[in-house]
DNA sequence: ATCCCATGTGTACGAGCGTACACAACGCAT
DNA sequence: ATGCGTTGTGTACGCTCGTACACATGGGAT
C-alpha cells in the first residue's frame, strides 16, 4: 500500500476539493466525492477535516490566494495608466478561456449567503481586493469600483454572453471622480 | 380526507416551495420538505412536478414576479426626479427589514450558474428590471445601474453590514451620465 | 348511469450522504 | 527495542433523497 504517511495527505485533499467544486459545483463537493478525486480513501478526508465545511473553508481559502495573486499581477502597482482600462483588461482575461475560477468565486459569495463560517472567508476576498485597488484610488471608489465588476461579472455569467471590454471601461470610467 | 381534488394543488405547492427555499435556502428545497409545508402527501409534489427541477423553476418564477412587481412600485415612471436617490431608496427598502426576498433572488443567481434550465428565470429578471430602468435613462446606463445595485447588495449581505443609503446614492449617481 | 382519465395517495427501492469507530501501520522519543 | 501517539484505513449505521409505481377517487363527457 503505497502513500502511506504521506506527509502532504492534507494538501491533496485540499486540492482535490478545489477540483471537484469547480468542476461539479459546491453542492456536488462531499467527503467522498473528494476522496475519489484525491485518490485517498473516505476515511482519510474525514480524519483530516472533521465535518464537511471545514473542508469547504479550507478549500475556497486556498482557492481565493490564487486569485489574489491573479489580480495583484494585473494590477501592477506603480501605474499611474489609465485605470478603468487595466481593471476592464483585467476582467476580460478572468473571464475568458477556463472560466472554472470564476465560477467557483461567485459559488463562494453566494454559498456565504447562507452558509456563515464562509462569511470570513468571502469578506477576506473582498478586503484584499479592495486593498489592491485603493492603491490606485480612493477606498470608497475602490469598493464601488469592486461592486461593479461583481455586477458585470454576474450579468456576463449569468445571460452565458460574451464579454465587452469597451463596455466595461466606460462603466468604469464614471465610477472614477 | 379533505381537500382531494383541490384545484389550487399546484399553486400550494409552489407557495411552500417559496417559504422552504426562503428558509432554508435552495439546499434545503426537497420533494418531501415542500410537501411538508404545503401539508400535501408526497406523491402529490412528485405528480405536479416531475422534477424537482421543474418545481424549482416555477416556484422562483412566481417569486422573481413579485419582485418585479414591487421594483416597479418603487420606480414610478413619470417620475423625473432625481434616479440615483429613487434607486438608494429603493435598495434601502429591500434590504431592511425582512431580507428574505433578497436573499432567495440572489441565491437564484447562485443556482443559476450551475443550472442551466434556471439561467432563463435569472434572465428574465434582468430584462425585466433593465426595462424599468431604461423609462428613466438609457439602456446601457440601466444595465450598470442594476450592476452596481447588484454588487453593492452583494456588498452587504456578505459583510453583515447595514445599509448606507447616502453612499449607495452618490455611486449610482456616478454612473448617470 | 356509466365509463374514462386526470388527479390524488401511500409505499417501496436503491443510492448517496455524514459520521462514527475499531483496527492497522508507522515515526519517534525514550 | 519498546512503547506511544499521530496518521491512515475499512466498514458499518442511520438518515434523507429522487423517483417509480400500483392503487384509490371522483368529475365530467357520453
Amino acid at each position: 500500500m503505497p502513500r502511506r504517511h504521506d506527509p502532504e495527505r492534507r494538501q491533496r485533499i485540499i486540492d482535490a476539493a478545489i477540483r471537484v467544486a469547480g468542476r461539479d459545483g459546491i453542492a456536488g463537493l462531499s467527503h467522498r466525492t473528494v476522496a475519489a478525486e484525491a485518490d485517498v480513501p473516505l476515511g482519510s478526508t474525514t480524519y483530516h477535516f472533521a465535518t464537511l465545511e471545514e473542508l469547504l473553508v479550507a478549500a475556497l481559502r486556498q482557492a481565493n490566494e490564487g486569485f489574489g495573486k491573479v489580480l495583484a499581477e494585473l494590477l501592477p502597482d506603480g501605474g499611474r495608466g489609465d485605470l478603468a482600462a487595466d481593471l476592464a483588461r483585467a476582467l476580460g482575461e478572468w473571464l475568458t478561456g477556463d472560466r472554472t475560477g470564476v465560477e467557483l468565486e461567485y459559488e463562494l459569495y453566494l454559498a456565504a449567503l447562507r452558509r456563515p463560517a464562509l462569511r470570513p472567508v468571502a469578506a477576506e476576498w473582498t478586503e484584499q481586493a479592495a486593498a489592491l485597488l485603493a492603491r490606485r484610488t480612493d477606498p470608497v471608489t475602490a469598493r464601488a469600483l469592486l461592486a461593479l465588476m461583481d455586477g458585470i461579472c454576474l450579468q456576463v455569467l449569468l445571460t452565458g454572453g460574451s464579454y465587452d471590454e469597451e463596455y466595461a471601461r466606460t462603466l468604469l470610467a464614471r465610477l472614477i471622480p
